[in-house]
DNA sequence: GTCTATAGTGTGATAGAC
DNA sequence: GTCTATCACACTATAGAC
């Protein structure tokens, strides 16, 4: 081994010190609470290192950003492979708002932040893609109510889990009805009625 | 008259020349942008004469938040007249969104700031009663797909509502689905699809 | 009531020594 | 590569003259 892989070795762990201070005070203080100097307290260098290794503090938001939809994304994967599709489609959504309120401020610097979604390193397309699968799916099997195009209900019910995720983390998860209970009562609403889980009425027509 | 009301009729214009102000700058540039200074410049005041018509920034916010709420209750009342539930019912969920869409940085104030909905001036409520009104006329009428407390029902609309507008914001709303095809999509889903086949109020496909 | 002036603290980012 | 020192700002809020 050369030189250069160990420099670029150190390099590299450098950077992942900083991402890593960096995400532990935005899970503990918010994205606002982030600032340069505090990371380089986190990690005992000087402000001005870190410019070495990120361009700005816009850079690190952008990597930060970057990590948590590889997380989420591969959160999805891991109930790709349910056969079912309404059952897999609730899975998703159990598990997509289960994220944003296990990491809630890091679902806001992904989701929330004026810079957020405009970025091309957040690419949830892929997740938004296995939601329109299992649309097409139900569709198939001749399901009431999915009238509409798969990739538009896909993003309705993306867009309606991300409202129960944003307005929990809004009101501090202390009043109001639980996200869990709104999750349910918007799947049956979205996968129609008659579905695995134990279904209790069935639509008229 | 006297002196004394001339006095406070002078102190309440003040006041509503600091808030239009606000409110100006707020919705050209966002909240976070909003500062003393910017206000006082806007009303040609030093940053110091605001400190007598209010406590702090977090005070003009409260008041701006409350603007807000008042407006977008009487958007809600004006259609509180509808006879038919479920058309009452989307005729307010297209309001609501397009209140969100028409002023989307006194929306973000009012539901997305962490100070928002924590605040006792953020009265929703009476919004989200008269939605769960409807709901429990529709489910009276025995529409399918009401199985849920009615205030359950209606704080679940609202989440989609919320999501709907806070993705749209968040995404500067030039790429995904327009959202009145989301909002028409998600009151299918809520509203009952049995009446999705006859539908009076869904003109578009 | 309104001003000027300023205290006090925070920020992102850079220059230049080592 | 990392440091110290610093620039050039922004901000909220207050003191004291008028």
């Amino acid at each position: 081994m050369g030189i250069h892989e160990r420099r670029t070795e150190q390099r590299q762990a450098v950077r992942e010190r900083i991402l890593h201070a960096s995400r532990a005070i935005v899970e503990r203080e918010g994205f606002a609470a982030l600032s340069m100097r505090k990371i380089a307290d986190a990690i005992a260098y000087s402000p001005a290192a870190l410019y070495l290794h990120f361009e700005s503090r816009a850079d690190i938001a952008r990597a930060l950003r970057a990590e948590g939809h590889a997380q989420l994304r591969s959160i999805f994967q891991q109930h790709a492979t349910i056969a079912e599709p309404a059952a897999r489609l609730r899975e998703m959504a159990r598990a997509y708002v289960d994220f944003g309120l296990t990491h809630p401020e890091t679902y806001r610097l992904m989701f929330m932040e004026p810079s957020g979604l405009a970025d091309p390193a957040a690419t949830l397309t892929p997740a938004l893609a296995l939601m329109a699968d299992a649309f097409v799916e139900l569709r198939a099997a001749g399901r009431p109510g999915s009238g509409a195009p798969p990739a538009e209900a896909a993003e309705a019910l993306w867009a309606n889990l991300h409202g129960i995720v944003a307005l929990q983390l809004a009101r501090g998860a202390r009043q109001g009805t639980p996200a869990e209970t709104l999750v349910e009562l918007s799947l049956d609403a979205w996968c129609a009625r008659a579905q695995a889980q134990g279904d209790i009425n069935h639509p008229s027509q």
